[in-house]
DNA sequence: CTTATTGCAAACGTTTTGCACGTTT
DNA sequence: AAACGTGCAAAACGTTTGCAATAAG
């Protein structure tokens, strides 16, 4: 029986663990641990939400100006944790790709098409129909997207006036 | 109850009447009917497909050598076409947005990530789902997007080699 | 001391734009 | 004739890469 529910602001481990984690991750693939990289971690475990390459450069920038981290970091340590099942990415149109924690329980988007505001939800029951899909057209199922655009109940009031 | 069915060559109104209806359109804001329009609404037609407007600037130099389209022309074309609801894009990470036509029933994508070959399915429970969902948030539901990404039979096959 | 990582700037591929010219209405 | 559309080339954008200098193991 599929419940579907709304994630607000999505419970986490620790960060030590997640850093922990990282670590481990990075040892066994013969990998250093950095400050960039331990800030971009942080960064994302810090504030929720989806960010852009750039506004997280702009967010870490900003809380860490003597790191000078450069952009192109960004993009390397987001692939390197994208590529560990680390961070998700969610992409949009042609304006580049969103990324998130990906620590949180799966979970689908839906977007606001008016201010942008992406809210999460969990629906068991079409997880398990896509799973049934998958199967039916003998693929091997990796990974799946839920997107759902609309306008969010503010917008829609302030659209009245 | 939800049956999930595949689509494999989608049936079309015929072209007459999407020409049309594409004329009437376009009479209605004032805007031209020029070749390039017409050709470009045509091979969408004509070639059952996910496009990037790349392929699709090939694809029409290829099969209209004398009308010299720009790929300007093609992106404002799908801009258009896509703003008037004629044509829908799906997006993939970095390597931009494919299009096609959008008068079939609607659907949604599974994506082999080995070889990127897009197929088409249609399950009435998750439509239905995705409606529930989007009211229950509030939100007034204007479009969604789902995709599956996995690897095909075909590629599982040429992998175990 | 070895190897990986960084910042920078240049390169890249895709999409958008300004503009003078051409076409549709 | 007026207004819109076009091709072209340049610009803009997000992302990736080569490289010499730097930091981690």
């Amino acid at each position: 029986m599929g419940h579907s529910k709304t994630l607000e602001t999505t419970p986490l481990i620790s960060y030590e663990t997640l850093l922990s984690h990282f670590k481990q991750l990075l040892r066994s693939n013969n990998l250093k641990f950095t400050k960039q990289r331990e800030v971009i971690l942080y960064t994302l475990y810090n504030h929720n939400g989806h960010f852009t390459p750039e506004e997280l450069y702009q967010l870490i920038k900003q809380e860490n100006p003597e790191l000078n981290a450069g952009i192109a970091t960004i993009y390397r340590t987001l692939s390197l944790l994208e590529g560990e099942g680390m961070v998700t990415s969610i992409s949009f149109g042609t304006q580049g790709k969103r990324y998130e924690l990906g620590i949180k329980a799966h979970h689908d988007h839906i977007i606001c098409t008016k201010c942008g505001k992406i809210l999460e939800f969990f629906d068991e029951s079409i997880e398990k129909k896509q799973e049934q899909i998958a199967k039916k057209l003998g693929f091997k199922m990796e990974d799946h997207s839920l997107k759902i655009f609309g306008v969010c109940p503010e917008c829609q009031k302030s659209s009245d006036k």
